[in-house]
DNA sequence: AATGAATGAGATTTCATTCAT
DNA sequence: TATGAATGAAATCTCATTCAT
């Protein structure tokens, strides 16, 4: 009940969108699509249940916008390294401390990519759109990388996509670790060392 | 039916029909805990949705069920590696080729690892189990022969967890990718040639 | 998708009401009285939802506006015709050609008639109304004919208000097939032939 | 979760579906499509809401199968006056006299035809179901006895279907009547006597 | 007088769970 | 042990009505 002499409901329309898809991400993230009331995400987004359908035709409607809502700074991500032109190495390391600052950071990522993973059979889109904006590109860009690395005789020989996903499975994990173990109690990954050392091991033995 | 001496309402997880745990693991892989319908599971068993109570309380045991029967094979398989006694560099080729033949091979275990990842807010105990009986020992099973191996020289310094992880990334990322990714259509990892092509680049990497 | 803002068109405060009864007349028969959406009127009407408030109270009230306000021509034409003193065929012409008129003629009554059919159970109200001002009347001022014309020998004897029933029948009919079965492919009747035709008939078979 | 007492309930499988239709229309009688709440079926059918849907897909659905159940008696009257071979004067006197009671008493019929007739616009189906099957066939019964009739001299020259509705539209105005105008206090008609007074009348005055 | 974002009660529909058979 | 019709709480979604602007 609000308290009395407070007016029953306010106008906020600039920041309402907004405001519902940052709680829906919250509940989303902790509960999954079925598991998720609307009823919560309301509250947390301080509206109520009819105010979602203000801005979203259904529950999945906004499960969607929350997805690709949360794509878009990967994308831009993805977009900027690609056109830097860099060494390799120096690349990998920028890369490797993107997705590291990535997953130790910001809880949103974490959990919109738990989030595609639960929920690829039931919203296959997700996962569509997830992969050849974000995911492909990143692996095909650095493959391409190590391709041309290898050309210049700078990487010993060896499938450049193997070596990709050698790179990136660590910071995968990391993320597991954080979205499932961490929250029972497992100890957390320093993932800015973890990148550290990994990168300094695999690009030693990636050497000719 | 059950001998006659046999107490009536013992319910041990060996007298639970495989059936059942099997169309269970099908259902909730495909659609999460709360996507899952016992109707379909019922149906796919080829028994009545009663029938299930008979051997389950509630949804939530049955998924219990069927993520902790998933687990015994990988804990008799840590086991055993810990019990063998041999030089690091083997055993990570035991280990990670070990995980890529589960990855690459039987669909239920990637099944259930993904509905641990996807339920772990919903269902910790479940994370809880699989952290404690397979992860962590695992880890620290790679870690100490890592640690062993430094001390004789073997390695070059670094946090041997980290190595552990830097190992064992790849394989974790390539469940997910089968997961979430290759049913929408993205090319299929060659895990074996990824576990090959990573466990050689790494183990020169970690030479001293 | 968010609102946009629209230019204003400001119409006659005055003239307003009639663009609502007219628009509430069109959705209210389409869709009944619970079918209707405030809404789809407001938008028809080229008001906004709120300012339907301004005029009717409630969404009921807005109904028994739209059926009131279509029954004065009908009270109207039922007062001219008593008050014009006619012999009984002459009057039975002019009342049924007036019936098939409306029947044929005006969208807009065949559509109330239907909506009083459709809710007299929901809104018992409007068909007192209407039995009163209209049904009745019609009734009473045909039958006190008959009585008369039978007094004088006209008329053979039997019900005068069965007599009435007998005349006007076949226009409820059509009234109805054009509502219900002309939408679903029926061939529409000829409502003025079937007045013509079906006045010779009953009025020969009134005959002594 | 699980509160012990009375029997929660029993089984009588074969009668549900016919009980659920009895009580579904007369709340959809009373209501109208939109303003029927289940709740109110479930309840006069003395099942809980969840069983209407083990036997109807849908509101609709439900809404549907009582007009299409409460049809197929008048199918069969149609065809069992089309079968039999009798002169038009004794068919006349046959159907409208089938008419008559069916106005007069069954309350059903006139309750599905209201319903036809309100949600004609909403479930244009049920519109084409009951023209096709019922209405049609019977007009075009009595049309050609008409058409038959005045090739033997027997009737005066016209258009033999607006005979037909001159004839049968008194027991459509009797319907409407009953369904809209008695419930609020007007005089029952006698549908009988109508049906006579008018035969008499209508026969009279199609001699040629 | 007019707007339209916001509300919240109420509707349909789903489905885990129960229990008479 | 097994069945499956039945339950009822809970979920999504709708829409008449309100009120700050």
């Amino acid at each position: 009940m609000l308290p009395a002499g407070q007016p029953k409901f306010r106008r906020r329309p600039e920041a309402r969108p907004a405001e519902i898809l940052a709680a829906a991400l919250q509940v989303f993230a902790a509960r999954g699509f079925q598991g998720t009331r609307l009823d919560e995400v309301a509250r947390r987004a301080g509206v109520s249940k009819g105010a979602l359908y203000l801005y979203f035709e259904t529950k999945a409607d906004l499960f969607r916008a929350v997805v690709t809502d949360a794509i878009s700074p990967n994308i831009e991500r993805v977009k900027a390294m690609a056109s830097a032109e860099v060494p390799f190495e120096q690349a990998a390391r920028m890369g490797l401390g993107m997705m590291a600052r990535t997953v130790a950071g910001d809880r949103r990522v974490s959990g919109v990519v738990k989030l595609v993973i639960a929920e690829s059979r039931n919203h296959p889109e997700l996962a569509t759109i997830w992969h050849e904006t974000v995911v492909e590109p990143g692996v095909t860009l650095i493959s391409g990388l190590i391709a041309a690395a290898q050309a210049r005789g700078e990487v010993r020989p060896g499938d450049p996509r193997l070596f990709a996903f050698g790179l990136m499975g660590p910071m995968v994990l990391s993320m597991v670790w954080r979205e499932t173990f961490e929250p029972v109690g497992a100890g957390p990954i320093d993932v800015a060392a973890l990148a550290d050392q990994h990168l300094d091991t695999v690009l030693k033995g990636m050497r000719p």
